[in-house]
This record gives structure tokens, sequence and C-alpha cells, in this order.
DNA sequence: GGGATGCTAGAGTTCCGAGG
DNA sequence: CCTCGGAACTCTAGCATCCC
């Protein structure tokens, strides 16, 4: 009856005695838990699988699919985490799948609810999408891994990683610049940030400019 | 002002290691 | 064996900032 959309609510232990005995873990109270409402859920169609190439040099498949409107934004991408995810889903591109989004937030592949007549199972590639080295399965992995230590793709990541907040917090270096900088060769390692040419980043890129001067700084 | 880019929040899954 | 903590990875919306 509220005169507002909400998405649950908090259930708590209503004595303060109560819960200083009970305390807490690291991350949250244990005298408090969420209560959410079912999210909603929507139809649509797998149109493909992409396989993205992780800073580790994990193989993470993504499920592209046709875009729906669900809970306030327009949705086409989920992560379908690994093969086995794939596997136990039954999930064949071109089917019919049902997805949500968790917490309202993050998109969600829930199943499948009908596949077409002559639906294929997906198998992950057996080489890197970035640079074609075999892509490895180990033991008690859930996780497939290209071990290329010169893979492109892992070293994009591991650069967008070196230059984040949490690490160098170098400002102006984000993906889409260290992008063309990797794509260009101008960078082969994370070391190569120090030696790269200013004036050349300042002249291909706008943003360029502030990150020379960011990288000067921090140099 | 418009376009491009950077950055963050927030939830869930998986994996791994530590500790009880 | 189980629980917990932390890291990695995934997504979109929306605000801030910068340059032309």
């Amino acid at each position: 009856t509220l005169p507002f959309d909400i998405d649950g609510a908090v259930i708590k232990v209503n004595d303060f005695e109560k819960r200083r005995i009970l305390g807490s873990t690291a991350k949250f109270p244990k005298w408090a838990i969420a209560f959410k409402y079912p999210p909603e859920e929507k139809e649509t169609k797998l149109l493909s699988i992409e396989v993205n190439v992780g800073r580790t040099g994990v193989l993470t498949p993504t499920a592209v699919f046709s875009p729906v409107l669900i809970a306030g934004s327009t949705v086409s991408r989920a992560t379908l985490h690994n093969e086995d995810f794939i596997k136990e889903k039954g999930i064949c591109i071109g089917d019919t799948i049902i997805i949500r989004k968790a917490g309202d937030v993050i998109p969600e592949v829930v199943s499948v609810k009908e596949h077409i007549p002559d639906a294929v199972p997906y198998r992950m590639p057996e080489i890197c999408p970035s640079c074609g080295a075999k892509a490895v399965r180990e033991d008690g992995e859930a996780a497939i891994r290209c071990n290329n230590p010169d893979c492109p793709a892992q070293l994009l990541r591991m650069l967008i990683h070196f230059c984040s907040r949490d690490a160098m917090d170098i400002e102006g270096l984000g993906d889409a610049l260290l992008n063309k900088l990797v794509e260009q060769n101008m960078i082969k390692t994370a070391a190569d940030i120090y030696s790269l040419d200013f004036g050349k980043i300042a002249e291909m890129d706008k943003m360029g400019k502030k990150s020379a001067e960011n990288l000067k700084k921090g140099h």
C-alpha cells in the first residue's frame, strides 16, 4: 500500500542487545537480512555467444540476445560464467531464453524456454579468440584459460587493471585509450606505460592530452 | 552544446585459500 | 566438511569531465 515502488525490505532483529550478541561477519551484520521480491522475467531470443578473455586468461562466454526492456532499462547481454553453466542450462544459440535482472541490476539468464528444431549444444572454443593459442581447461576447474603470456586481450585487461583507481590510479588512461595503444603496438607490457611517446598520444586522441599530463605527473 | 570518455554503483557466480 | 573472505568477472545507467 506504499505510495511509491520498492524492490524489497530489510528484516532486522528488533533488539539492540540481541544485535550486539549476534555481531557480524566481515561483510554483513548477522541481525539483518534483505527480503527481495522476485525480479521481473522476460523472454527473448539468444542470437549468439561471445567469448571474452579476462586479465587472468579466463575465457568467459557472454550471451548476446534480442534487446528487451526489463526493470527500467534495455538489456542485450548477460554473462554465462563458464562451460558448465551453459551445459547445465542446456543453452543453444537460437533458443528462446528467460532473462531477469538480479537485484534489479545485473542481467542474468535464468533458463531456456524453448529450443529451435535443430538446436546444437554450444561448445566453448578450443583456441583463444584473441591470440589463437590453445585454450586449456585444468582438472577440477570450471574455467577455460588462455595461457599465452603475450595474449593481447590479457595484456589489455592487465593494463586496465594496472591503471585503475585501486592500483596505479592513472586518471585519463581508461579502457578506450588503452585499447588503441595496444592495437597500435605502443604498449606491449605494463612497464611500457612509462616510456610512452606523450606527444604521439596527444595527437592520436583528444583525451590523450590529459592522459599524457597525468602520466608525466605519475612518472 | 554535443560527443567521447572515465568512472562508479550494485548483485550474483565461481574459485581459491584459510580456519574451525 | 563447512563457512567465510576476497578476488575476478559480468552488465547498464548516469554523472562528471574534457575537447572541439
